[in-house]
DNA sequence: ATTATGACTCCCA
DNA sequence: GTGGGAGCCATAA
């Protein structure tokens, strides 16, 4: 997972538990699409910013508080990234009692049920 | 000291 | 649409 740890971690991942918990139920968002709404720290080229920074929410949601609603963020195609450990159809299920709809291969339809920040 | 292991995204075949 | 490789490091055992 991370690759190079964000210049302060403790700050990074408060902002993105207060990216997370501004997301609405029923809506998802993506690793990188939080990445880019948390602000990209000074020093982080941008091309490269896109998958590490993934990588660091994808760190600070391992270690997320129960409050954050964890089960709303998924990947760029629209799919579930497995966790390691827990159940492989938790986060899905929680989605769904959501209302958020999964297509027969599984993947999540971005356009309608993509939370572009803000509300 | 060495090894294994990552909640990802982009780009190209 | 799907699949594989690159990126390139901190941390735990």
């Amino acid at each position: 997972m991370a690759f190079t740890s964000p210049p302060d971690p403790a700050a990074f991942d408060a902002r993105v538990y207060r990216v997370v918990c501004a997301i609405p139920p029923g809506r998802v968002m993506t690793y990188g699409q939080i990445a880019e709404l948390v602000g990209r720290p000074a020093g982080v080229a941008a091309r490269t910013y896109a998958g590490v920074a993934a990588r660091w929410v994808g760190a600070a949601m391992a270690r997320a508080p129960d409050f954050v609603p964890w089960q709303r963020v998924i990947n760029s195609q629209g799919r579930i990234s497995p966790r390691p450990g827990r159940g492989p159809d938790e986060q899905r299920r929680l989605l769904e009692a959501e209302g958020v709809e999964f297509s027969a291969r599984g993947r999540v339809d971005l356009e309608r049920f993509g939370h572009h920040g803000r509300q």
